[in-house]
DNA sequence: CACCCTACCAAGCATTTGCTTGGTATGGTG
DNA sequence: CACCATACCAAGCAAATGCTTGGTAGGGTG
């Protein structure tokens, strides 16, 4: 047994990953191209130009961010196509999922929601384009079959259903905050009674 | 009867409304911070510093632009808010005035939710905090007069079900486009059935 | 014709920004 | 002890950005 001293083998973060973590904030913060790399080497306590010794550039800071959390969250969503629960359920599980993923992943879903748009001119993050159609395809794929098999209204347009559930769901990044009055999995809970059953009396 | 020759006697936009609404729609594309004098001056076919013969600042730009609208949007909920009609239909009504504002003032509506944060934070776009604690007040009072009456569920939590509105509502400037496939009356009436009566069958 | 107001140009300045370059300190490892 | 990888500093550059200054063109008005 020889001894290690690579942070990842004592499962601490290494010192890149902290750097992300800290870009990840601000970016989440201030919006991408209003972070300054300056910004980020000041909270991590360094030089902006020792932050090249980590990263490319402040565009590979975000592509790493964004990146490794969506991979993590689609392969929650394919779970959920895959499982034989009813539709119901299903839909109910991906309203979850995603507030968890809010609850988790704060920044980067912060950051998805603010900057993907102009990120997606890029070349490089053309994948975000790509992700942005397989979410859309999840929701419908899901308010569909529940349509289909008779769990939800048959004059549902589920295009627009399908608008109103992403933006209610993914802009609680804005007003949600971890140990604050409603846990995340209570605020789920309130979502989904009132999608599936409305607000009235 | 003298000639007269201003703009605003003509009935025609003076310069300076051109150049906001040019410059609108600039903030609300690329966002206030990322959008420059030379983006605005260039799409108006001027220099940039010529910008500063008709405004004293970017920042005045933006202030004149969000202080026009929000006055004549909060005309119109205080028009609800003093009318007779059941909570219900005020709620119905709420929610379409909305709709409608990002109809009518997309680009406004736009700069609104992705620059207020920031704007907040300069003493001379305070009254954009006021503003939204007003919103607040409007939608809380609809709701607790709904649940008050009867019209609504009373185990309903209204301040997380005003948070699922104004996200609903507002964020759909992000996708809503003025002549698409839905027009706004349209997203209101399917929105407000969602609302009140949920998407099970 | 003299005057003036509106709308603009031309040039530039100070600051901020992303990133580069060459070097240094420190703690393992053979 | 020699070597090397990791993590950083010090200094600076080119481009972009908000805004300033002094001037000009042209259409009304007395």
């Amino acid at each position: 047994m020889s001894a290690v001293s690579t942070p990842e083998a004592k499962n601490e973060p290494s010192r890149r990953e902290q750097l992300l973590t800290i870009a990840a904030q601000l970016f989440a913060e201030k919006g991408f191209r209003n972070t300054t790399v300056r910004d980020i080497a000041d909270a991590a306590g360094i030089l902006s130009g020792s932050l090249y010794h980590h990263f490319d550039s402040k565009e590979s800071m975000v592509d790493e961010i964004l990146s490794t959390f969506q991979e993590a969250l689609f392969a929650q969503y394919d779970d959920i196509l895959a499982s034989d629960d009813n539709a119901r359920s299903k839909l109910e599980r991906a309203v979850r999922v995603s507030f968890e993923a809010i609850e988790e992943h704060g920044p980067e879903v912060a950051i998805y929601q603010n900057d993907a748009d102009y990120l997606v001119t890029f070349e490089r993050f053309g994948y975000l384009a790509d992700r942005n159609t397989q979410s859309r395809q999840v929701w419908l794929t899901l308010l569909e079959e529940g349509v289909r098999t008779g769990a939800l209204r048959p004059d549902l347009d589920v295009t627009l259903t399908y608008r109103f559930i992403r933006d209610t769901v993914w802009v609680a990044v804005r007003w949600y905050r971890p140990g604050g009055q409603h846990d995340h999995t209570e605020v789920a809970d309130q979502y989904v009674r009132i999608l599936l059953d409305g607000i009235s009396s």
